[in-house]
DNA sequence: GATCTCTGTAAGATGATGCTTACACAGTCG
DNA sequence: CGACTGTGTAAGCATCATCTTACAGAGATC
């Protein structure tokens, strides 16, 4: 069962996209799973602890899955994370009638 | 001439629209064109300058076209204004096809 | 078991955001 | 012209975001 994201959860993975360094991570976990460590490397400019805390950004709004590996800790995007903020977008920006659908299938999912 | 468009400028798009008052304006103005003050209206627990405020933002990042008009000044929903914001959606989202596909129509967007 | 590796968290500095009230100023109307 | 309307901006304030350095703790390795 699932119900109708709140405003409070949309808002969450949209701030989250909202920052180049984590969209930057999202492209790199997409499809890929990978270690906080190596995704670090990535960034040299800002600090270890940084991209930490990014990464739970990322997991908060629930953008990407985490699990245990031993040491380390693999991050992996999860495909349900953005869709409903695609679905703002949708109902923003398509025309008239696949608002309409935009709408009927939000209706659906949250029965 | 159109070039790709810089992370500020998707940022700023995607920050403006990580905000539930300016969401809900831009659904506002997504079919008609609103005077300031009508818009602000549909806010009662907010001031009307923090709307202004929050117009000045969504305009500043493209989301929506002002207008004189009299003593008004009216606000529309701009098309273009969330194209790049969809395109980087659809381009975490999409499938290894479209992604391709929508990589190259932002290559070619970008002569 | 001692140490090394990988990672998250705490604390704090700094800058951005979102709100409020007070004000300014152009346009309308008597 | 003088008052009223519609709107944006300034100043100030509280909160939040993002970064840093320092630290803690779980798991691997010798």
């Amino acid at each position: 069962m699932r119900k109708r994201m709140t405003t409070a959860l949309i808002d969450e993975s949209l701030r989250a996209v909202a920052d180049p360094t984590r969209r930057a991570i999202l492209r790199l976990v997409r499809d890929d799973e990978l270690a906080a460590g190596a995704i670090a490397q990535h960034f040299p400019d800002i600090s270890r602890p940084a991209v930490s805390q990014h990464l739970r950004v990322l997991a908060d709004a629930g953008l990407v899955d985490v699990r245990p590996d031993g040491n380390r800790r693999l991050y992996r995007w999860r495909r349900d994370g953005l869709r409903d903020a695609a679905a703002f977008v949708q109902e923003i920006w398509s025309d008239s009638l696949a608002r309409l659908k935009v709408a009927a299938e939000r209706e659906d999912r949250s029965r």
